[in-house]
DNA sequence: CTTGACAGTGAACAAGTTTTCATAGAACAT
DNA sequence: ATGTTCTATGAAAACTTGTTCACTGTCAAG
């Protein structure tokens, strides 16, 4: 790579700059009146020196528009590949406390959970209003697999009233577990979604803590 | 703030991933040839409503030459959650920002399939440096299936360099799509998860926003 | 039925911007 | 001395780009 000279080295940094600052490129005009250039071809040649020493690309015929070299660049017959983040338009997200686990297999864990973590979820852009109280749950087991929800996976649980056929946070003899919500006429009980599993009928109470809204998996 | 329509949604999106992009701001014919305008007018005049609604700013006299002005949402608390737990060992979880939807599918515009709906992925200028952080993306597309990504999920990006074999969100033709990136030797192109679809080779240079961690389902 | 907001066409114009052409002094090596 | 390169001027050409004008169609509200 050739050097630069200083005023190439000037030049580049305040376009660089005036990316950073503006999100736009300068013109050439922009250039000239920062360097107190008398003709814009004094700007015209600096650009194509940084051009021609490999650290400025030019888009022809195109007004304000360069893209800079990154500084090493490999074998130009491979691919480039840049890695960028996201932008800085956040558009929502909802803050969720993490409950612990739930049990989607027999209710007979006992493990002391109730620890109050807590994550941070995106919200589905169609319901722009504020979940009350949503919490997430690390679920242990495998009796929703048929629901595909597994082991290990995490579900968000929104407080309410549950329909029928919703999946749900329930708590049965001190214990939180996932299941479907089963209403038939006046009889109310849980089914697993796993052959394996069978139906949970209520013996007393049953205490419903939300319903589960969706599922988050580990890739 | 006034809500936008689907096509100023597109067109903000479009004008967002260029700059990611390219580093420069479309003119308006770029955008007037990216959605078949048959006049420059119509694109004048949806930059116009997107000045007026507040969500661009145009730079009087200057070609290319625009400004983002942050969409403000209502409580888009960006707080760091703590531990609050029995120990002592402060944990901290990522804010997630919610940016927008992915194409698992063709990065195509396509006004008789009805994805103008959809957002892109908006990106600042790669001048910037940012800290890495954690986004979520909403996936539109059935190309990811057989990986068990299908339209309206929601998958969480974490910037990074991707390994082989790794879900990565990529740039292509001012489109972010979500596909597996395969390395063989100094070969690298992206594959999706789906029989229906072909490879996609990249022909010059592939930006990589970042490698999908976990995905999120709708229950 | 009318009105108004919205979205678009088609053509033309004006301004912004890059690029080319002609010219020239200073530094420097041959 | 002579040519070369770098830097710069000044003007103009050529192209890109934003903007305006006149007109058409759609759709929902009044």
């Amino acid at each position: 790579m050739e050097e630069l000279t200083k005023k190439q080295r000037a030049i580049l940094d305040y376009m660089k700059a005036h990316v950073a600052e503006h999100t736009y490129w300068p013109s050439i005009r922009d250039i000239q009146a920062k360097f107190r250039f008398a003709s814009t071809n004094a700007v015209f040649g600096h650009l194509q020196a940084l051009e021609r020493k490999g650290v400025l690309q030019r888009i022809p015929g195109a007004a304000r528009a360069y893209k800079i070299v990154p500084e090493v660049l490999g074998d130009t017959s491979e691919t480039v590949i840049r890695y960028e983040g996201p932008g800085d338009d956040a558009i929502q997200f909802e803050s969720v406390k993490f409950a612990g686990s739930i049990a989607a297999g027999f209710p007979d864990y006992t493990e002391s959970s109730g620890v109050l973590d807590s994550m941070q979820v995106p919200l589905a852009p169609s319901s722009r209003r504020r979940a009350p109280e949503s919490f997430a749950l690390r679920v242990r087991g495998d009796s929703m697999i048929d629901a595909d929800i597994n082991d290990g996976d995490t579900v968000i649980i929104e407080p309410g009233v549950p329909k029928h056929g919703d999946i749900v946070a329930a708590l049965i003899d001190g214990e939180t577990t996932l299941k479907r919500l089963i209403k038939q006429g006046s009889k109310v009980y849980l089914k697993a979604e796993n052959q394996n599993y069978p139906d949970l009928i209520p013996t007393s109470s049953l205490t419903i803590q939300g319903i589960a809204k969706s599922v988050m998996k580990r890739i």
